[in-house]
DNA sequence: ACCATCCTTGACATGATGTAAGACTTCGCG
DNA sequence: CGCGAAGTCTTACATCATGTCAAGGATGGT
């Protein structure tokens, strides 16, 4: 039924290698501190992560190697989980619009749930990380391949440099927002609407108007 | 070269400080040193830094209270030049899109020079550089508000954020560049039009030959 | 030539990363 | 239930980078 994400780039046996139960929840908890903690403090130490998951150090180095290992199975976490958000879409049979903009939807919840892996991790990509990133790239890319096929998109930019570009403009939205100087609603509004506009989609419709500025107070990026 | 950048954020005193000829010749080539080995090597060492210098790490911190100090002193002199050079080119007078046009090419400049701001120091800004670097982006977004004003620019998206946008674009580019996905030229020939694009400037000139090509799917990430 | 300034050498403190060995606890399973 | 294995904890050590300090030698400016 529910399978688990799968203990991602480990140190140990290839893969098929049963846990014990503990093992796994030590991995898991030390998975999800390292999240929610490096999020808001992205140069935290081990120690600090490996107290926020209740284990010592040393059990973390039992599961990940270093702390690149530890960044880089984050980042395949996340990675995989979107590709599966994005496979369970069906992107590539609806109009490239949509699809478009469905991806651009998925991307960004991927953004609001993990801060960190923009702050720093995608920032200084640790090495090993390079596919997990390029899985959801490589997807987008075709998604403009597609649309400038059909003369929904503008042909005029290479569907590879789009696919970053967008991924850059989420980044910066992302930031804006850890700044302040957006929040999450205003965000995501420009960052669409400025990925739209990229890959020469006649502007769709009003931008949503900012005249009745929300104040969501869905910030996360707080640091002191 | 004619007028030294004068010792940006130091730590002795504010300034009218007059140093003695070696103290200068020592700074100039600590910061040199910085900047073209920080350049392909982003975490290299104070060590590592000084020895490239001539000095000792002593001296480095003699001059520089901190790892952060010399960056953000780093970011600062290059800041300082730009703004310099814009300043230089009155681009205030120009029709906005001249100006972005303009802005673009000397920003994009700047990053060619100094690749190193892109990699990590700004990702993770230094306290500090907030300044230099706002200005810039102040700059900028002084020229879209102007060309929306005008009605050269798209007003759908608030000048603000297309400020951010655009420099983020230039970090994406500069990205491909480093990773040898795009060469220089390319990479502002892409850069340059995405973000006029983003403004809503219509179009002006094919960017590259881009005729049916419907050839390879560009180079997608086949890493092992 | 003199003196302040600067550079250098050497040493020291701290904190983070990573490694290692032995004891203790817990899980899995017969 | 009890045993072995897997996992964790404690303690300790090695290494490296950052940052600080003090004393002595070199150099520049006037």
């Amino acid at each position: 039924m529910v399978k688990r994400v799968a203990c991602p780039v480990m140190n140990d046996a290839p893969e098929t290698r049963r846990r014990r139960s503990d093992a796994r929840r030590s991995i898991d908890a030390i998975l999800t501190a390292a999240r929610t903690l490096l999020g808001h403090q992205p140069d935290a130490s081990m120690e600090e992560i490996a107290q926020a998951a209740g284990v010592t150090r040393q059990t973390v180095y039992a599961h990940f190697a270093s702390r690149d290992a530890l960044i880089t199975a984050l980042i395949d976490a996340a990675g995989a989980e979107t590709v599966e958000a994005i496979d369970a879409a069906r992107l590539d049979t609806d109009p490239p619009v949509t699809a478009l903009r469905r991806y651009l939807d998925i991307g960004w919840q991927l953004i609001r749930r993990y801060p960190y892996l923009l702050t720093t991790a995608l920032a200084r990509t640790p090495p090993g990380s390079e596919a997990a990133h390029a899985a959801g790239t490589d997807h987008l890319e075709g998604i403009i391949r597609r649309g400038q096929d059909t003369g929904d998109f503008a042909t005029a930019l290479p569907s590879g440099w789009l696919a970053v570009a967008v991924v850059g403009l989420a980044h910066t939205a992302a930031d804006q927002v850890a700044a302040g100087r957006l929040d999450a609603d205003q965000a995501y509004a420009v960052f669409s609407e400025s990925a739209l506009r990229l890959c020469g989609v006649p502007v769709p419709g009003p931008v949503r108007d900012e005249s009745r500025h929300r104040s969501s107070a869905v910030q996360q990026g707080s640091m002191e």
